[in-house]
DNA sequence: TTCCGCTTTTTGTGATCACAAATTACGCTG
DNA sequence: CAGCGTAATTTGTGATCACAAAAAGCGGAA
């Protein structure tokens, strides 16, 4: 779990830094898919009451970062084979869209932003960093979306992360096996052509190759 | 808005009473975009603390579906062109493939259902019954999509819904004009010969009208 | 009338508490 | 040692309150 500090510096309200807070480690994959976390558990750990705890959880429960039992109980999602290929699915659906628009509204740093998260993946990977690696692969896609300008649709799409977040650490394992193409840096090329349809391509094979992981991890 | 009483037998908790009695007000189109709300005014309503209410408006703020500003203030949103071509982008993306999944596993009471759907919404319109109108296209199309059996893709395409229906009601004084193709009725067609592929375009087509419909009753 | 400044009211936030239900711990019985 | 029933503990829920900030109301000056 990652410090609340990180977010204490712009006075935000505190359910929200709670939240942040809960979402990264999230979002990281750090937390194991059926672990199970307590209000006061969170809010001690902040130091925060109960309050804002319950609220940053109600939050990441209706987003289905977070699952909540008939009974209350607070548990990180165990998404299953049918319900990972949803979500993949509205991956697949998704971000070949916002892929296209980012080409659209394309501006110059993009590119070299979007090496440079690539070239720290490779390094987490042979350093053996697991959280790094998923953090910077999330931050890849991410910033190509942000270019699109259509927050309604990324938020979407971040909703999903949110949801698969949990399993792709048993992924990492499986990465570095060597025969596995490089569709980032197939989107890397397609960027720099100015080609979006190249790009859309790359990212639904990359979408598909994460799903294809997944499903070999769950067996 | 509308009574908690409905929801009130099944001994929920008052927190989620409090929401579905919040969302589907917001799903029938009943709250005008831009229209404020307080926590007060809602727990009051409802008869129940400010904590419960607080909960649920957070969980709505989290699916869209209610704004808040910086300083806290409650509010209807307001989604402007662009966000609106975002969300009927994603209404596209999403619902044609719900709706082939629904035609896979079809089952013989779903075409009944919506035929008799269909024909109480065209009985609304007659009757000038906006709200009813908008409840039962809503209807139409979800239990179309919960033949699918996708319960995650359905919870994105819900959480699109519930950011549109503010402004649906607009769109209702645009359709006595007449010269509206019906795609409820080739979808129904689509879905007696089980043909995936022409209840899909269906779909596809209704949602663009839909979104055509919108952008002209935003000037 | 219009605009500015002050006062009053409204509003969301976070903390605390009592309570009931669920979970866990534990000791007894077989 | 395993199974089970009871006690102790943990946990989420809902209500209430103090507080600070924002909004609304109001009166006077230009």
């Amino acid at each position: 779990m990652q410090a609340l500090d990180e977010y204490s510096a712009a006075d935000l309200p505190t359910h929200e830094r709670v939240y942040r807070a809960l979402r990264d480690t999230i979002l990281d994959g750090a937390l194991a898919p059926g672990e199970a976390l307590t209000l006061r558990g969170i809010a001690d750990r902040l130091s925060v009451s109960m309050t804002p705890a319950r609220e940053a959880v109600r939050r990441l429960v209706a987003e289905r970062a977070l699952e909540m039992t008939a009974s209350g109980r607070i548990l990180i999602p165990s998404p299953g084979p049918e319900r990972l290929e949803e979500l993949f699915t509205a991956r697949r659906l998704l971000e070949p869209e916002l892929a296209r628009r980012a080409v659209r509204d394309n501006n110059k740093g993009l590119h070299s932003q979007m090496a440079a998260i690539n070239t720290a993946m490779n390094r987490d990977m042979e350093g053996g960093d697991p959280v790094g690696y998923i953090r910077n692969n999330t931050s890849f896609h991410r910033v190509l979306y942000q270019a699109a300008e259509a927050p309604a649709l990324l938020a979407l799409v971040e909703s999903v992360w949110l949801q698969t977040a949990p399993m792709m650490r048993r992924v990492y394992g499986r990465l570095g096996t060597g025969d596995l193409a490089d569709y980032h840096e197939a989107a890397l090329d397609a960027l720099a052509a100015g080609d979006a349809e190249a790009l859309a391509a790359a990212i639904e094979a990359d979408v598909a190759q994460g799903r294809d992981l997944l499903r070999q991890a769950h067996t």
